[in-house]
DNA sequence: CCTGACCGGATTTTT
DNA sequence: TCCGGTCAGG
């Protein structure tokens, strides 16, 4: 057993040991934490402390917590692995917990509900707007779901409320309003639902309360900085037993403001829990020296902040390396010979030793970056974005399955009803829909009762009777059929597979064999033994992070999506004024410093070798325009950057060009790849010599053309 | 009812 | 640039 804690340092081996009581630690970027975690899990088994089922782990993706299990599968002897280990999403665990107690809530909730995703919701939102008749222009319904979910995480409900006051909060608590009816009518829940729901239930019946409180005598959260204020009530009310609860995060990691994640959970965590002891990892096991001290850096910006020093005993390592390229094409392409290059020098190294990850702050800036590997031939991961369950084709065969569970889940019969397209057009639409309205039903039975009643022209209610009696006939297969024969069934019995083939084109063959894809997910699925349902949950929480691939030689994501991970390369690309730091944060400073934590995560996920690049004329809006670098550059202390020449024949437009008074001639007495050191601008790097012009590039702050220069331009020793 | 052409507006990050 | 919504014609 004392081999569990061997190689650990003493701070880590405190954090495993410490068993009783609440216990926060708090660990720096690559701190070891997932370790930390994994051997706790494995230290309370081993020493006999908890059984499996009495532990309740809680990580941030579904993927991390397959790899937790796995990890404490590894560390424990065969002997003790036997018995269910919870480890799951705060999502994950709620649907469970729902999925069994839920009708108890009573209202019109039931056990069977159906889980809406931002797109759906979405959907009602504007089907809300239209039917209070708002005005999308004044409202726009983005606006109004974000607003929504704000305040369902805050503790509100459209009752709550402060009563509104001016006529706008009038008109966005009456589509609140709606819009919670619309739910409970359909019986879905959204994403924010699950959370808040289990912690009704568990608020309102102790008995249930208690039932898990008894269960879990040992509750971990990891990434505990991220967690919003409806995940710490659902932790309160957990551990209010036992307390043995550990926490671990970083508040230098915190990023997920804009979900209503709440820093003051991880910060306040001692006055949330007098008894608790506190640990601090602060050796950093994943970068080298000159990477951590930029991190640490760039951190130090930060008024609002739990000061901490992390400290490594990696080597120094390469400088981090800067470069500026002309626009975002040559970024791209660039990024990927350089990638190319450095990957070459190491072929010899295994792939956990050589795979690199380009991180970017939006993703749309991933398209120019896949186009630039598919152009080297360079296979690539891409993460997020259209993950695979967000792709149309799935999640149009997913609404039919929904649909079979539950006929008044409006989101996916709206979705479907004319999917392929079989005659049940608009008008027709709108008039059920205003069916429903009136007599305050689902959908699916507006619809049954407008064909019972022929109220509708009889090539519609054909139309629409041929549509029932297809949902029908394949709900008569539900008990029978294996879910991957229910998922073919679905895809050929609704004519949709005939439509892609009709199609013809090289996209439709594209999403047939997404939606082959989905069969072989559903056999899958079956030989898990998973029902229907656990299928749709699944599909609903899935998280971009799942479908990661490990060691994959290229990874594309958002800087988000990285958070947890680490890459022996890393690029962190498009650090523009407005876009990393992004335009909608920087003018305010809570804001901008949550920015400044993930320009932190971005650069710690780095172990051998950091690139950051920018791009000095970019397209926004389809419009061409000039960026400034992020002031982040500037944060990057200047003996951590080496500055890069553009390679070949592309050139990089200087930003400003600066003219000196004395007219003196400056390009011959400077090569390509000189240092520089200027009054104003710092040292920087000679990238062009021509027509008697002179381009600088300094680290932060771009290219400088200089045309002439008076003295305070020194030519420094070449190093 | 469906299709295709045209126009206007949007862009942060995600369970 | 791209997406979604609107409108006219088949």
């Amino acid at each position: 057993m004392s081999a569990l804690l061997d190689d650990l340092n003493p701070e880590q081996r405190a954090a495993v040991t410490t068993t009783e009581g609440p216990l926060l630690v708090i660990a720096g970027a690559g701190s070891g934490k997932t370790r930390v975690i994994a051997h706790r899990i494995a230290y309370l088994l081993d020493q006999g402390l908890a059984r499996p089922e009495q532990i309740l782990a809680v990580t941030f993706t579904n993927k991390a917590a397959f790899e937790m299990k796995n990890r404490v599968h590894q560390l424990l002897p065969p002997s003790r692995r036997r018995g269910e280990l919870l480890v799951s999403t705060f999502h994950s665990f709620c649907v469970r917990v729902l999925r069994r107690h839920l009708d108890r809530l009573g209202g019109s909730y039931t056990r069977d509900f159906t889980i809406y995703d931002t797109d759906d919701q979405g959907r009602l939102i504007k089907a809300c707007l239209k039917e209070l008749q708002i005005d999308e222009k004044q409202f726009p319904p983005r606006m109004i779901q974000y607003a929504i979910s704000r305040a369902k995480n805050q503790g509100e409900t459209p009752e709550t409320m402060a009563p509104a006051f001016d006529p706008r909060g009038e008109v966005f608590l009456k589509a609140f309003r709606l819009y919670e009816a619309r739910l409970a009518a359909a019986n879905a829940l959204d994403f924010d639902d699950l959370l808040l729901l289990t912690v009704r239930l568990l608020r309102r019946f102790p008995d249930v309360a208690e039932a898990y409180q008894d269960r879990f005598r040992y509750i971990l959260i990891d990434e505990y900085q991220d967690t919003n204020p409806p995940q710490f009530n659902l932790v309160r009310l957990l551990t209010q037993r036992h307390q043995n609860l550990c926490v671990v995060g970083d508040p230098d990691q915190a990023i997920y403001g804009f979900r209503a994640a709440d820093i003051r959970n991880i910060l306040d965590f001692e006055r949330h829990y007098p008894q608790a002891k506190t640990i601090v990892l602060t050796q950093n096991y994943r970068s080298t020296k000159i990477i951590l001290r930029a991190a640490n850096a760039v951190i130090r910006h930060n008024r609002a902040r739990w000061e901490k020093q992390l400290t490594t005993h990696n080597p120094v390592g390469e400088p981090i390396r800067c470069f500026v390229a002309p626009n975002a094409e040559t970024e791209a392409e660039w990024v990927i010979e350089e990638l190319i290059r450095w990957q070459r020098q190491r072929a010899h190294l295994p792939e956990t030793e050589t795979c690199a990850a380009i991180l970017y702050r939006t993703n749309a800036q991933s398209r120019l970056f896949e186009e630039a590997c598919r152009r080297r031939g360079i296979p690539y991961v891409l993460v997020g974005g259209f993950s695979f369950y967000q792709r149309a084709e799935i999640k149009d065969a997913l609404a039919y399955l929904r649909l079979l569970l539950n006929p008044h889940d409006d989101a996916a019969f709206e979705r479907i009803v004319n999917v392929p397209a079989r005659g049940i057009g608009k008008s027709t639409l709108e008039s059920i829909a205003a069916w429903a309205v009136r007599e305050g039903l689902s959908r699916w039975a507006a619809m049954e009762q407008a064909i019972a009643e022929g109220v509708l022209n009889p090539r519609a209610t054909a139309a629409l009777a041929g549509f029932a009696g297809l949902i029908r006939e394949l709900q008569a297969q539900l008990e029978s059929s294996s879910l991957a024969d229910l998922v073919s069934a679905v895809i050929t019995r609704s004519g949709y597979l005939e439509m892609l083939i009709r199609e013809g084109t090289l996209e439709a063959e594209n999403r047939r064999q997404n939606l082959e894809e989905l069969v072989t997910a559903a056999a899958e699925a079956d030989d898990r033994r998973a029902s229907l349902r656990e299928f749709l949950d699944q599909a609903a929480l899935v998280s971009d992070t799942d479908d990661l691939v490990d060691n994959a030689p290229v990874t594309l994501m958002t800087v988000h999506s990285a958070k947890g991970l680490e890459f022996p390369l890393v690029f962190v690309v498009g650090l523009e004024e407005g876009l990393f730091p992004h335009v909608r944060v920087m003018d305010d400073s809570e804001e901008l410093e949550e920015e400044r934590r993930l320009f932190y995560v971005a650069i710690t996920r780095a172990k051998q070798q950091l690139y950051l690049t920018q791009a000095q004329r970019r397209r926004v809006y389809g419009e061409e325009r000039l960026t400034d670098p992020s002031q982040f550059l500037e944060e990057i202390p200047e003996d951590t950057v080496q500055l890069l020449a553009p390679s070949g024949s592309a050139t990089a437009e200087p930003s400003s060009t600066k003219k000196l008074p004395r007219n003196q001639i400056v390009s011959d007495q400077f090569r390509l790849g000189d240092r520089v050191e200027h009054a104003t601008y710092g040292t920087g790097q000679v990238v062009r010599v021509a027509d008697g012009k002179l381009d600088i590039a300094f680290p932060g702050k771009g290219i400088k053309r200089f045309v002439a220069a008076a003295a305070p331009l020194t030519k420094l020793p070449r190093k």
